[in-house]
DNA sequence: TGCTCATAATGAGCGCAGTCAGTTTCACGG
DNA sequence: CCGTGAAACTGACTGCGCTCATTATGAGCA
């Protein structure tokens, strides 16, 4: 007998995975092509050359196929060498969403569908989203925590509060930048920046704050 | 001959009228017993006396009945009196959006898919949401602006940018409250206050802002 | 009162996402 | 090497949202 805790490829798990890149890519080529709409579950099956049941087996639903076609893409984005020292809260975080941006911008239609996807939380469980989520989440926390340490950002700060926030605001920027042609990485990206200033300074009277 | 540009409410108009109502009525009732996604076009099209095609005359889709529902509603709650002279700018909105978490949360699961479809903008020309939307901009633009003149924001306050940023925030910050239950009205209406008076205060370490 | 035609209403029909009862595959113990 | 049961796969099928060729209505005019 072999090994029983070796490599665990053994020829389902290997026809498994091999079926899960295929959908990706069928997926992802039909979607670029014609669009989520026009792309139908069956045309994906078919070019990845599966029953229509069985890509259901893979994918919870249509959206689902479209995260699957963004995943590795959106981690690779965010994975982005955190490189620049010595930069500002603002400038730090607005580069390291750089890939982000580019990413999104390569397809605003198809971005789109999938960002707005992801507030829900409902399918909270099916951990394909709450890692991408965790991940961008990680990054945030990350930048806040660095910047709170050498004390750009207020020590008494609530980071969970700041970090949740932070969240939505850039979720709802990028919602709008996709959905308001024409999508330019640098026009996103610079109104990111003046969104974060904004925040980092506050709405508040600098006199007034701190009574 | 009668004035012509008097009440213009001929036979046909009427009906109209009348018809949208039962459309609004039934739609809300089938959606509020059984859920969104368990009643379907042809059991509102049927509880309304139309058939199926008629309410597609009145509806773009499925979700636009919602908001159908919704309507009336959501106009009535911020309209609530403004009442709360001297008060802070984070209490005073967050007082005037209390009649708006009241009445999401009395059907969460609803509430959630009707919340969700607002940030399209993709249907900007169909006015129904847009004129909605810009309502809930214009009370949370109303409450920045006085509170700039008062002295509590600052005065060199980008207006459009804060209000921009405001909405963005309060409604993720209402979307994810709606997709966790339980949903009780004071538990986010203080996570609202403390939201606005963490973007109130600012992110940013108050010795070093205004460098 | 009757005629005309734009507008409103109809419901059978279409194409789709997603399901499930039946079939095939293959890991594993004998 | 075979037998067996669980897991993977299949594709005909269901029920849905929405459409569109056809029919009914009623406002305006003679």
């Amino acid at each position: 007998m072999d090994r029983m805790a070796e490599p665990p490829l053994p020829r389902r798990e290997a026809k498994k995975e091999d079926k899960r890149r295929r959908i990706t890519a069928a997926a992802g080529e039909l979607f670029r092509a014609h669009g989520f709409e026009a792309t139908t579950t069956r045309a994906i099956a078919e070019r990845a050359g599966i029953a229509t049941g069985t890509l259901f087996l893979y994918v919870r639903d249509k959206d689902e196929a479209l995260a699957l076609v963004y995943g590795a893409d959106v981690d690779a984005a965010l994975q982005g060498i955190r490189r620049s020292r010595r930069r500002s809260f603002t400038a730090a975080l607005v580069d390291r969403l750089r890939g982000l941006f580019e990413l999104y911008a390569r397809h605003p239609e198809l971005s789109l569908r999938y960002v707005r996807r992801i507030p829900t939380f409902e399918d909270a469980e099916r951990s394909e989203h709450e890692a991408r989520n965790a991940r961008f989440v990680a990054v945030i926390r990350e930048e806040v925590e660095r910047a709170v340490a050498r004390g750009e950002l207020r020590s008494d700060l609530d980071v969970g509060l700041a970090v949740r926030t932070l969240f939505a605001v850039i979720r709802v920027l990028v919602f709008s930048w996709l959905a308001a042609p024409p999508v330019r990485v640098e026009a996103g990206l610079r109104d990111l920046g003046a969104t974060l200033a904004l925040l980092v300074a506050g709405l508040g009277e600098p006199t007034l704050r701190r009574a």
